[in-house]
DNA sequence: GCAAACTAGTTTGCGCGCAAACTAAAGGCA
DNA sequence: TGCCTTTAGTTTGCGCGCAAACTAGTTTGC
């Protein structure tokens, strides 16, 4: 009886950690923090270090397609490219082709961190005690609640 | 070897999926989301529902231990706690017996919320096809990483 | 060809999340 | 007692995260 099962364990919690979205909450926010002074040396927060990761992997995008990549807010969005603008890590042009567009594409200032900041990841897995397999499996999970979320 | 293993994968993401930080932010992004038309009637935002949670597990506290057990900034709290106290759910009184001290309490229309409230997790959980398994796991391998990070 | 519907992006308003600076009470300690 | 350090909480400043309202191009349907 696996509901049943469920009824009890769930609705029973004695304290916040008992349940799943506040570990994930507090969890995103202490990964977040630990990012912060790695990503200092780069003057990048961790969102706009998403935003130029979208890049480096595609170098050339819209908005809206950054919308999609990142899972974050237009709204959203808009002020963080334009700071990464006003860092000159990239530009902004209006699209020839369709003039709500904007192209958004890399500077040459932009691309050339691309090596070094793509390693920050393992710099901060290796600070970490947890196998690589438990890494990889809270991944997956956090993507298959992500799915059934959307 | 393990090691090689890990740097072959974790050098090599090309998409931001690929990174457990990007799922476990955007996971606790959509997990907030989705709470909020819930919480919407009781016209509370995550973070308030979370110091309300805090205050029905142990209805009297002071903002150190709520900043402790919430793992949320003194500087965080202090305005969500001030908000609730506005929609009269709790109310702050100066320690007697230390007068930096605030004792944070439910008020008789906060305590009143809390067996409705407190059934909105399985609500939420109930929409989901993820199993109650994966679901623990998820959040045991949050706790682990938080512990990690801290 | 043109109004209505749609799409791309910006702006506004509000509530976090947190570092840093600040106020003020409490606790050592000589 | 007087001074120094520590602790509790507040304030300020900045950057999200997102809903809602808005602007301005583009497409659709008649």
């Amino acid at each position: 009886m696996k509901s049943g099962y469920q009824d009890i364990e769930q609705s029973n919690a004695v304290s916040l950690s008992d349940n799943v979205c506040f570990a994930l909450y507090t969890a995103s926010n202490a990964l977040i923090r630990a990012y912060r002074p790695l990503l200092e040396q780069y003057d990048l927060t961790y969102p706009q270090y998403l935003v130029m990761q979208s890049l480096w992997f595609e170098s050339e995008t819209s908005l809206t397609q950054l919308s999609k990549v990142t899972r974050l807010d237009m709204g959203t969005l808009t002020p963080i490219v334009q700071r990464l603008e006003l860092k000159s890590l990239l530009k902004r042009c209006v699209d020839v082709n369709d003039e709500r567009k904007k192209v958004i594409s890399l500077t040459e200032e932009g691309l050339s961190m691309k090596q070094d900041a793509l390693l920050l990841k393992q710099k901060l897995l290796d600070k970490m005690k947890m196998s690589a397999d438990d890494i990889e499996q809270l991944r997956t999970l956090c993507l298959g609640m992500l799915l059934d979320l959307s």
